[in-house]
DNA sequence: TCCTGTTGTCGGCCTTTCCGACAATTTGG
DNA sequence: CCAAATTGTCGGAAAGGCCGACAACAGGA
């Protein structure tokens, strides 16, 4: 997890980028949300939710490859869950990378208020506008050099504009926009027997620009200005020590714990960075949620709280 | 001559690139004045200058490759040459073409302010920060698709970050961004028998997303920062007539005079744009450097005034 | 199970790009 | 004016990348 902003976008070995400090204009909600994959939903601004400091914890954790150290001192006074008014959501993309976080602003509200706790009702379901859109995980042939990219049929027809069948073979430019809201240009063109859609020129050079492999997915989604949107998503792999660069998985973790138990003494607001992808367990529950579960299921002290498990492959 | 701002850069026919609306940053000095060549000096902002209207008309007509036209009206009431208070000077680049020039703000004073007038003495000489820097014209070599570009031994001695020569071949990645802020990403590697400095991989992408001809050329600026900027200056080819796209020669020209008699009448601000390299006659002229040349050479009314000719090779 | 529609991989071939050879040109005595 | 250093151009070779062939796979009858 790095900081916002914190470096400069040099997209692909070869060719021209645009060298963003920091993110200029505002991510694409629908892309990023996209990019983050279909397990994922944030609170709404403005509602309640449940903070969990030792999920949280878990997380860096997990992005630090490494298990929680015995050495972490204890915080006494640390509950295990919080309840929290969520104040502000920013969305994130690592320039490098493109690895989607939020940034979330926090204050902890007093729990005896027993009316607000149990008012939420369930979350108004943060509408994530279902757009047109269409995933595929590449193969080996997408990304080696030898060739371009076969676009799925009835994603080609469902996302892209229509070919012109009089040209033969029918084919067109394509222009997509990242997170970083770079242009990417393909051709599109449908040929060979039997026929289908391929993107030959300019695929190469987008597979190496955001360092692709077999395995990962790209995500194509069509907006309501009929605007084409390109995301990727990577394959699980080992997650990089970044420790050693910034600071020490320990001293990040209790740094998490210590900020987490001073706005809790306090009531004072606090950020939190969450990483979508960076592990399945989710340490900021919309109250609602959290309640529901609550009373179906009755979770223990100690307890973790997972999302349910929900197969990531979608877009038909 | 375009108004900033007008396009959106779409650099190289296939790879990544900006999408710029306008210029979010300004423009690097040290760049722009490397792109505008040796012979271009901008006046100081605040300073006082002569304003010749027929100077910038016939700017305007040599862009437009247009002689002066008889039918454009006589404007009895605007003199030959104009003093003026420079208030604004802001440095651009067409997005399109990289094509650098200038927008200034003249404000009218009033002449018969003797002391002013004479009261401007030598300008205190623009000192524009000499950092290292060197510009090749390419050759048919370095254009051809065939190959890389050949550096110049001791430029790439001088400019470029030192290779490590305990590999063989030495080699490493280069970056440089140009006027406006996008990365270029070159392989430097010293090869060949008899050994010479060569920037591949990246070159090809370069030269055709500028479009550069053999006989242009390119400029590598080593800045303070040990950042490596990197800008063109296009041969001296035929100018594109834009007169259809946007105004008519005749119109533009009436424009520019009338514009410079409605300021001159009312003592108003007015704007000019100044394009360096599209004509060697200077419209905008220091009052100092002006005055200096009056009691040499004695010049005549009508006559025109134009910069000593200087050889535009430079960079050693 | 079989048929049909879809799509992953591959050989063939052409283009692009990397390499050193060599010669043309420049520089410095 | 000659010798050494530099660099422009080229043939050969390797890599990139476009093409349809074909077979593997998936889904429905």
């Amino acid at each position: 997890m790095k900081a916002p902003g914190s470096t400069t976008a040099v997209a692909g070995a070869t060719g021209t980028s645009p060298s963003e400090g920091g993110e200029r204009k505002s991510i694409n909600p629908e892309l990023w949300y996209g990019c983050a994959g279909p397990l994922v939903s944030l609170p709404p601004v403005g509602s309640l939710v449940v903070y969990f400091p030792q999920g949280h914890s878990e997380q860096v954790a997990a992005t630090m490859q490494k298990d929680v150290d015995v050495q972490i001192p204890n915080y006494p006074n640390l509950p295990w869950k919080m309840i929290c008014l969520l104040h502000n959501v920013t969305l994130h993309a690592d320039p490098e990378t493109d690895e989607v976080y939020a940034q979330m602003t926090l204050q902890p509200v007093n729990t005896n208020d027993k009316e607000a706790f149990l008012a939420s009702d369930l979350s108004p379901k943060t509408n994530r506008l279902q757009t047109d859109f269409f995933c595929k995980t590449l193969t080996a042939s997408d990304t080696s050099t030898h060739g371009g990219f076969s676009v799925p049929r009835r994603a080609a027809e469902k996302i892209f504009p229509p070919l012109d069948f009089s040209m033969q073979p029918p084919a067109q430019e394509l222009q997509a926009r990242d997170l970083h809201d770079n242009v990417w240009t393909f051709r599109h063109i449908y040929r060979g027997q039997p026929k289908r859609h391929l993107l030959t020129t300019g695929w190469s050079l987008f597979v190496s620009g955001k360092r692709l492999l077999a395995g990962d997915s790209v995500l194509f989604i069509r907006d309501e200005k009929q605007q084409l949107l390109l995301g990727i998503r990577r394959a699980n792999r080992q997650p990089t020590n970044i420790s050693s660069s910034v600071l020490s998985s320990d001293s990040m973790q209790i740094g998490i714990l210590a900020a987490a138990a001073h706005a809790y003494a306090n009531h004072s607001p606090f950020t939190v960075f969450y990483n979508p992808r960076a592990s399945p367990s989710e340490f900021v529950i919309p109250l609602a949620k959290y309640n529901k579960a609550i009373y179906s299921h009755q979770i223990t002290l100690g307890m973790r709280f997972r999302m349910m498990f929900e197969t990531e492959e979608s877009g038909t």
